[in-house]
DNA sequence: TCTAAATGTCAAATATATATTACAATATGT
DNA sequence: ACATATTGTAATATATATTTGACATTTAGA
């Protein structure tokens, strides 16, 4: 399933999927595949990822 | 660094490395080498043991 | 002390995340 | 309509997570 909290928090902190995938030190396809869903992102990435949209794993990873 | 978290919880839960593995669909070697540390585990697999142990993503494997 | 269960270490093989490159499609502003 | 930024798709290559198997060490109970 898609990644739209992801989505979302990219776009709340005005980051285009590019400058994400910089900032995080990964590609822009790395960032694709996670919002487009049928992926599974290491667990430092994600926390990368995170840490970049100033949230945490729960609000961007965690279902439920 | 360790994670002691997760292994404080699957102590909590009455389980064995063995016992979390077999749970979790991965081998004893993996739950191993994520409580050694120096290790990056999968968001699916993260996701599994968290629910594996009742809890979630922040509380084993998010820091600060 | 003895035994078995649980944990740890190591090397090699396999599966899969991520990189790379190039191009197509959609959006946005002029 | 045009130009540009952004997002999407796809194939192949590379790095690394995970498996497999075998053995060493520690722990806990009888």
């Amino acid at each position: 399933m898609k990644n739209k909290k992801m989505k979302i928090a990219r776009i709340e902190n005005d980051l285009s999927q590019e400058q994400l995938a910089e900032k995080v030190g990964v590609t822009r396809q790395t960032i694709l595949m996670i919002e487009a869903g049928n992926y599974n992102p290491s667990l430092n990435l994600c926390i990368a990822i995170c840490k970049a949209l100033n949230k945490t794993l729960n609000d961007l990873f965690w279902e439920e």
